[in-house]
DNA sequence: GCGACAG
DNA sequence: ATCTTGTCGC
């Protein structure tokens, strides 16, 4: 029973607040509004994207598109922003025929799609988990520090990975892994509902040994929305999180320190630079920490290797599994 | 040609 | 991320 009046209780608005949310299947999603659109009008990759809730998937409808083998399913309506068919020589060949017979006119592009755009929902999903999540916390570095990480087996099935080194020798101190489907396609700021899930079962199994703090391979607070995959898995799971990631979504440097990153007046995360043999990383709250002592941390298991020893050990894991 | 958006 | 030949630098 939720409290009545009174005072607010934080901890029953946190588990009445997170939620993994219904995780849509936007392939099927795409086949639906292919499927609107009327014989004798274009649309274009964009608009899909519009229509599924955010333009920046356009690229994501392009290469869904382009992997279309059914037959049944007409593509062929659907062109570039600017009027070109996409492509090769033959795959535009192909599309101009199909156009000219059914007399399809080139412009407008027809757009009224009936959607319940899927993209915006999981957006403001996102936009809410940021608000419950803490980036103000000084955290001394812990015993141990843990990372996971995910390699996939097929683009729908995947290894997640965790690891454990202790924070004084660097030595592996503990692993594990499971086999879960991937229910969602990577889209740039959506890679929370690619790899969520599956970081959610994998915390579950390690839950009574999990380390202190864990590394994400993705972003944190460096995000369009200051929720990336680290700031979810922070908030859903209870843990203190760091994104970790190898390149950069978002943010800028500005000012005196190079290395910190900003977007607007607000300072996410930092650069962390690798030197000769190490590669540089983008580091950022999840949740549960501040990004002085995310970087600190993430500094302190970073011996010689490319990333940190836990990210590397947890990418070193999944990836063997998934080979076999 | 430029800019480029985690995994 | 994964798929992979050839290429480049130490």
């Amino acid at each position: 029973m939720p409290p009545r009046c009174g005072k607010s209780n934080p901890e029953s608005a946190v588990a009445a607040a997170v939620r993994m949310p219904p995780i849509p299947d936007l392939p099927g999603e795409l086949r639906q509004l292919l499927a609107q659109v009327p014989p004798g009008r274009v649309t274009s990759f964009g608009d899909l994207a519009e229509a599924l809730g955010d333009v920046g998937a356009a690229r994501w409808v392009a290469t869904e598109i382009a992997a279309i083998r059914d037959g049944t399913i007409p593509w062929h309506r659907v062109v570039k922003r600017t009027g070109e068919l996409p492509g090769d020589a033959d795959r535009q060949r192909w599309q101009r025929q199909r156009l000219d017979a059914e007399y399809a006119v080139r412009e407008p592009l027809w757009t009224a799609f009936d959607s319940t755009r899927p993209l915006r929902a999981l957006a403001d999903w996102q936009s809410r988990t940021s608000r419950l999540a803490t980036f103000h916390v000084a955290l001394p570095l812990p015993d141990r520090v843990g990372a996971v990480d995910l390699s996939y087996v097929s683009d729908t099935e995947a290894i997640a990975a965790y690891a454990a080194v202790d924070a004084k020798s660097l030595q592996l101190v503990d692993s594990d892994f499971i086999r879960v489907p991937v229910p969602f396609p990577y889209i740039p700021g959506y890679l929370t509902f690619r790899e969520l899930p599956a970081l959610v079962a994998l915390v579950e199994r390690v839950r009574d040994r999990i380390a202190p703090v864990t590394l994400v391979d993705g972003s944190g607070r460096l995000h369009p929305r200051r929720s990336g995959v680290a700031v979810a898995l922070g908030v859903l799971a209870g843990l203190r999180t760091v994104g970790v990631s190898k390149h950069r979504l978002c943010g800028r440097p500005r000012g005196d320190d190079t290395n910190a990153l900003w977007d607007g007046d607000e300072m996410l995360g930092f650069r962390l630079d690798g030197g000769s043999k190490r590669r540089t990383m983008y580091v950022s709250p999840g949740s549960g920490l501040d990004a002085a002592s995310a970087v600190a941390i993430v500094r302190a298991v970073w011996r010689d290797r490319r990333s940190p020893e836990p990210i590397h050990w947890a990418d070193a894991i999944s990836r063997r599994e998934a080979k076999q």
